[in-house]
DNA sequence: TATTGTTATACTCTATAACTATA
DNA sequence: TATAGTTATAGAGTATAACAATA
């Protein structure tokens, strides 16, 4: 029979380590984590720049919109926009069919400063998972993008 | 909450949907939803949850211990564990061996909270990935063990 | 000198609700 | 009435740095 015999450095996390909610939670500590000590201090953080790169994807997507995509509130959103806009690289307008609505494009200081950082973003997003065979590491992407409920085949 | 009817407005990711870092923020995001829409307004949150229970699993643990397993860095451990000492959840020891140190242990009324914290928390937990099958389910799990860098025993 | 924990400060992210202007 | 966005406020969570006590 085995016993289980742990130093003193062992933590007992009686179950908790198979918990999703717990793991996706440590998971993103440690990507955190690996961005600052690899990319350090940009001025660009990962949500900004997947907000300015989906806005690159979609010119003239609605704010409500790339809220809903990229599960930002509305009352964030506003703030996050204006940031970038007072950064010089979003652009609003205000379309006459909905005067309501807020129609976001790059500027082209906004295009330049995205074209450098889709760089080592994706770099540091590709380093992540190194530890993972090239297979598992698929495997969890695919897993993961069901999980929050993303086609899993090629968009 | 998310009554929202659906034109064929597809949003480009442009690669970001095959972006580890991107879809993990995404799914902690999804599991956070989740977790108010389903136990809602516990006075016990998931974060403060996994604190007692490994303090419950490892009587005596030291804090900077704690912290390490659970990525709390040392500043946010000592006032989490200030807000559950004045629940009168946890209580600390200075053991003689090492005077800077703090070892904690939970009260009666903490283990009284735990366990039934305990309920609802491991509910929630089986509840994500519901729309994963049971096989997928434990590969996520075991590749997440595996992404942060931990035994992925017996699988 | 290094480590453990505390304190103080600040900034980001998020939640909520009240508000406007349109539809 | 409902929707898109804004404003204001508050609360977590976390980063940093200075600090005390102890090793």
């Amino acid at each position: 029979m085995d016993m289980i015999v742990r130093t003193k450095d062992e933590v007992a996390l009686g179950g908790l380590e198979d918990a999703p909610g717990f793991l996706l939670r440590m998971a993103q500590l440690k990507v955190y984590e690996q961005f600052f000590d690899q990319v350090g201090d940009h001025r660009i953080k990962p949500g900004e720049f997947s907000v300015l790169w989906v806005i690159s994807c979609n010119p003239g997507i609605r704010q409500s919109l790339l809220g809903q995509r990229l599960l930002i509130k509305r009352a964030h959103m506003t703030k996050l926009i204006r940031a970038l806009e007072e950064q010089g690289l979003v652009s609003r307008r205000i379309p006459d069919e909905d005067r309501r609505a807020v129609e976001l494009s790059l500027t082209t200081k906004g295009r330049v400063a995205v074209e450098t950082a889709s760089q080592w973003f994706f770099a540091y997003e590709q380093s992540l998972g190194a530890n993972l065979s090239a297979g598992e590491r698929e495997r969890l992407i695919a897993l993961l993008k069901k999980f929050i409920g993303m086609k899993a085949s090629g968009l």
